[in-house]
DNA sequence: TATTTAATTAATCGTATGATTAAATAAGTC
DNA sequence: GACTTATTTAATCATACGATTAATTAAATA
């Protein structure tokens, strides 16, 4: 990918896109996800992006800086989009687009799933406060509503609990993505290409059926 | 709880039970559960445990050693209890059984959610080959089978995948519990003393009914 | 051309950590 | 009573880590 000669002191051209600043993300998003935050030191961060352990402070101040500004570059996507497709919620498939847009995602990005585990759901997790104001009370209030609508509509039984069922909900679509390295060898399954299609619409029956009147 | 005057050094009497072992396996279950291996010190293991920080390496040789000796100190029974429960399968309420076991376990021990979390689900969790080992191909092959046995009994509709059914199973009775701190504040849950009953009567039936015929 | 600014490098500092050791205490053993 | 064994304590070691600094390079600026 990179073909150029490696990067050398100096003030770089104008115009310069600070690809060492992007590299050191990128190399950050993958060994946080993978290893946790502790167990990842900046030299290895730093090597992994070839480049200076030092450019970490220069760019980000410190290691913490670093992973957060890895954090907020890698879900403030996330957010913006889920939380259109529940804000558009008046179609009768919104449940439908929901579900495929959530699982999609997170099948397209392997590392988000890991990510999400040690920040969000994990005790301690980084990210959980923020997530929760950006995602949760709004999102999950969203998703909320849109159940009881669903309700009212008659497309989901009446006497299920939206905040139970909202949770139903999410724990078919996140977990078997978070718990993909284990379930593969549990349940023996192959990674094959349609295996994210079967998932997703057996997920997707599941849960339609499982709360229908 | 410890009224007895403090260790002092010196040879025990006969018959003495190793209570600061205990202690230390106790103090180390709730800090790693919490903080996570790397995050916490034998410092603060030992501090917590009200024993000198080398009374770690006395009794287990490492940090690691501790950790271990932790780890199997806590899901041996459990593994035991599933895989007994799983074994005696041959009645039409097993899958009601199971549900309710493993729901009612994770829910009577807070401490395990996050320590299978950390230890089975994340990357690079130290017990991930083991657990897969004792419970998953045990375990899980025989939840599999169950799921089998379920459809030609015609309790489960036939054309649904016994591997992808397994797994929305484990997934609606595992994450509510592991992203418990979160989904309250998501989902407005408050703590009540029947908020667990709900729960797995609520998820029982979303199973259920999502894999009927 | 002279000066300033941005980026990179190598070297080093202070600290917290896991680990180890030798000494001290008291019960068991003969 | 001599001495062996089990447990606890305090002190110390080596190391890896996050962080900081001063020097170096080259483009921008004037």
């Amino acid at each position: 990918m990179n073909t150029n000669t490696r990067k050398q002191p100096g003030r770089p051209p104008a115009g310069a896109d600070q690809t060492v600043r992007r590299q050191l993300l990128e190399a950050a998003r993958g060994l946080f996800a993978k290893q946790g935050y502790d167990a990842v030191s900046i030299r290895e961060v730093a090597e992994a992006a070839q480049v200076n352990p030092a450019m970490i402070h220069y760019y980000f101040g410190s290691k913490q800086g670093l992973y957060e500004a890895m954090l907020t570059d890698t879900f403030t996507p996330l957010i913006e989009r889920l939380s259109s497709v529940l804000a558009a919620a008046d179609d009768p498939s919104a449940l439908r687009n929901f579900f495929n847009l959530y699982m999609h995602t997170l099948g397209a990005n392997p590392w988000m799933p890991p990510l999400i585990l040690r920040e969000v759901v994990a005790e301690g997790g980084r990210l959980r406060g923020w997530f929760i104001q950006q995602f949760a009370t709004k999102g999950g209030g969203m998703l909320t509503r849109l159940i009881e609508r669903e309700q009212t509509a008659g497309r989901i039984r009446a006497d299920a609990d939206p905040s139970l069922t909202a949770l139903s909900m999410v724990s078919l679509a996140v977990f078997p993505f978070v718990a993909m390295p284990v379930t593969r060898e549990v349940f023996g399954m192959r990674v094959k290409t349609d295996y994210l299609d079967r998932l997703i619409a057996h997920t997707e029956r599941v849960f339609l059926q499982g709360v229908s009147p």
